[in-house]
DNA sequence: TGCCGCCATGTCGAAATTGACATGGCGCGA
DNA sequence: TCGCGCCATGTCAATTTCGACATGGCGGCA
């Protein structure tokens, strides 16, 4: 599903014609992008600040060190909900979390 | 499942004497949940002010009505992920979602 | 009263995400 | 050089989330 519309854009070879939808789709996508970026540049930042392992975070949030490293790489296997949830535990607020997606161009 | 996190917790080399970690963690817990109903909150009124139905919002989505009505809900079945996809579709900017996370009780 | 458009809720197979584990690279101190 | 702590990457079964569909409630209008 994620990949199904992008497999069928692609398919057709694209010269952008009608592209009033696919801009607005495309938008979103990219913002999605961004926002993961912004958070998991965020995240690693926030755990090297605290001096603690990936590790230890990842037994703070009940998950492994390997996870930890996909959120930080901004591997697409992780989800925005674990990413987040990541920086609430390392005591970042929700009003903190907003003002970084503050940063991301419109 | 209390103990197993006390364990897991141990087992990387924390000590978890005090409460702290664990309101923490519980802290973190429950502003996951106010994020979600803050931004499904807002779906409803964005999608409403807009003046489409949720049928017509899923088809945006690429999504169905009923998940558009979870979402509205905010049913425990729908990610952040969904919610702010659904947003950014419905033109709200990082920036304004970032804006909305401002509101929640720090 | 009978339709009809809109939303809520439940269910289900399919797809995505998760934690766990294995493994390898890299720097560093002994 | 070796061992060791830390991080990156790949894989996989289990869990979660997904879109889709069915169904029912509710209000408005003919």
């Amino acid at each position: 599903m994620k990949s199904a519309k992008r497999a069928r854009l692609e398919a057709a070879g694209w010269r952008v014609g009608t592209v009033q939808e696919f801009l607005e789709l495309s938008d979103a996508e990219s913002a999605m992008i961004e926002i993961r970026l912004q958070l998991s540049y965020q995240l690693r930042k926030r755990r090297a600040k605290s001096g603690i392992t990936q590790a230890k975070l990842a037994a703070l949030l009940e998950s492994s060190q390997s996870r930890v490293a996909k959120m930080e790489a901004g591997d697409d296997s992780v989800s925005l909900d674990l990413l987040i949830h990541a920086l609430l535990v390392t005591g970042e607020t929700p009003a903190a979390i907003g003002r970084l997606l503050g940063k991301i161009g419109a």
